[in-house]
DNA sequence: CTGAAAGCGCTAACAT
DNA sequence: ATGTTAGCGCTTTCAG
């Protein structure tokens, strides 16, 4: 309740009031001896410093800035592991976590920095285009981003490979002898935002799947829920790619040194099961084209699986399928290439402290990428 | 970049400080042409005050101090609702939000109070015998909890009402002619530590079902993931009611008023379909018995419903379901009673600010329940 | 290796 | 209605 002073400290350990501030700070050498009393005395009264106090005097606040999106729904179950994670690297060096969300705009970030209420700031789901970049960029404060805008503005940049993760899924199709592939997107919330992560993955997958010469489709928007999902499959089965409401990334133009990319519908596949059928074995299957499935949507995956199987299309067996989303979700269920939250999130601390107090090694890197890991399981066909 | 002081706006509106510092308070009156110079002052020199000086000085550091649960799965994503309103509180009163987790135990809570990181601290996810009530207790600034423990130690609770969720639920499946209610439960990590709202509802469904002369069985523990769920469909579907490894919370002793409580296994009902079955159509409908189950959590309704689907029992047609969740989850899908993480947000912070500045009103009560809402969908049958 | 003293930028008496 | 002034509790020169 009642709360004690560096100077109480000071006075029962017998040594001046900095004495007990180089002690907690280690800023200048102490006999052991003097340590040793100071830190009894600290014990003694369970003394703990004002933070107020320090910030002000001291000029950093031991504090993180987290600037987190809140859409509410979306990806908002995928934001815990980073959150978490970060909160915990925090701890580890004795620093706290400010929270701020994204509604407020740049003006949250103005206020942290302008109001020293922080030292560095994590700035998550960075858009293509994000305003929100160059006014960090002014801000005076470390800043890291994790997702990569078109311009950092100087800023470091922390985010998955998704372009790497891109290769990886489009890759193991075409090992696995998949002649037609098939990306289910984003919603319109991501797509018409533009998000950056978006994009990079689908120019990728569309270059890699160039390369080896398989067609690519985009299905896209697409939101979440069963009945977003029951769409899709019925999509993917009938081969039903016309573009519908919304703002699809899908740009015109071809990357410049890929293969071809296949216009839509060309080269038909037969469908492998007929709509409606209840049982579990479809009939169509083996007919020689093998479709296979990316879903960049982590929550899409498991209501896309239960519509194909609905429609007696098998994962596995009658067409191949690839999500992307962390490894606890897919674990069991499908193929995955991960999201490694924690690992981006980890880099992403460890840049903001080496930004905080530089150390004498190599300098760390403006872009930064998290190698995603593919896992099979079993709804890719062999 | 460079930042001014509080000095530097009274300098350029000709006044003294501690007018700008009445004006940005408002704790004195000043006067209209005053306030508009030392407004335009700021203005110009976009001045922000400095949060340390001003904790210092006022001991006020505005902010709230948050502590959250961190399973990293579990309930997480119901977690998001609470961060996500009680930030948007915290910024129409011009506070910010310090995040802390659980894992830190009441180590977190010395950290808020003792270094004055925050005016005040919300509690959430409180056990029935939660260690950190009793620190909270003590700490010397106004603390929320957002769940009832057993020994509230005089501090304020917020919370859903889970003995009238368990009551709506109740009812409505006595009111609707149900003979036997399943109680599909927690998992052993809730259930082992008792958490306060598992052992409410539990009791309170027991006791309703009492009232009502509906045997009541309680299926626990019920972990998540489509496993656990499978499982719980089978142990349903075949009235296996033999308790489980874990630590299932069903009290032996019955509620004081309480009506009878069937022993397990009496009045045995046929189950409704066959095992095994992978047509749509169930074959032993109709029998005569009609279940009622009632899923606590919201994060098992989705894969029960399937793997119930699965075998070839339909909710809504065969037996009854309703569950525990948030409205955003069951739209569409099943009958639910609400959890209204937002409503019980709003009403702890409210309980805060009001703890922080005492308005003239009349005493807030001390424990607060919100009352959940059930809403039909199509999971009950007639 | 340790002390003494001067602020950090703000608020809140105490004056007028 | 406004100005003056004394700290809030800590860090950090400057001295020894």
């Amino acid at each position: 309740m009642t709360s004690f002073t560096s100077k109480d400290v000071a006075r029962i350990a017998g040594v001046s009031q900095s004495t007990v501030s180089y002690v907690m700070t280690g800023k200048r050498s102490i006999s052991e001896k003097t340590r040793q009393k100071v830190l009894a005395a600290m014990e003694q009264l369970t003394y703990q410093p004002h933070a107020g106090a320090r910030a002000l005097a001291g000029r950093r606040t031991q504090v993180i800035g987290l600037v987190v999106p809140f859409d509410t729904d979306g990806k908002a179950a995928a934001l815990l592991p980073f959150i978490e994670t970060i909160a915990h690297c925090a701890r580890e060096r004795d620093h706290e976590v400010l929270l701020v969300t994204a509604d407020q705009g740049s003006a949250g970030l103005r206020r942290l920095a302008g109001r020293a209420l922080c030292d560095a700031i994590v700035l998550m789901d960075i858009l293509e285009h994000d305003e929100r970049v160059p006014v960090a960029a002014e801000l005076g404060v470390p800043v890291v981003l994790v997702g990569v805008p078109d311009d950092p503005a100087g800023l470091h940049c922390v985010d998955l490979d998704f372009e790497e993760a891109a290769r990886l899924a489009v890759d193991e199709l075409a090992a696995t002898g998949h002649d037609e592939i098939v990306l289910v997107g984003w919603g319109a919330a991501v797509t018409s935002r533009r998000t950056n992560y978006a994009v990079r993955f689908l120019r990728s997958a569309q270059r890699q799947a160039g390369l080896h010469g398989i067609p690519l489709t985009v299905l896209e928007p697409v939101e979440r829920g069963r009945e977003a999902a029951r769409q899709a499959a019925d999509r993917i089965l009938t081969h039903d790619f016309t573009s519908r409401p919304g703002h699809p990334i899908a740009p015109p133009a071809l990357p410049e040194g890929g293969g071809r990319l296949a216009p839509l519908g060309e080269q038909p596949v037969p469908a492998h099961a007929a709509l409606g059928e209840q049982s579990g074995r479809a009939s169509g299957r083996g007919t020689g084209g093998r479709i296979g499935v990316v879903v960049a949507q982590g929550t899409v995956v498991a209501p896309l699986i239960h519509a194909l199987r609905l429609r007696g299309v098998v994962p596995g067996r009658d067409l191949s399928l690839i999500g992307v989303s962390p490894d606890q979700e897919a674990e069991g269920s499908f193929t995955n290439v991960s999201e490694e939250p924690r690992d981006v999130s980890r880099r992403a601390m460890d840049t903001l402290f080496q930004l905080l107090d530089p150390a004498p090694g190599p300098a760390i890197r403006a872009i930064q990428l998290v190698a995603p890991r593919l896992t099979r399981r079993n709804t890719v066909m062999p």
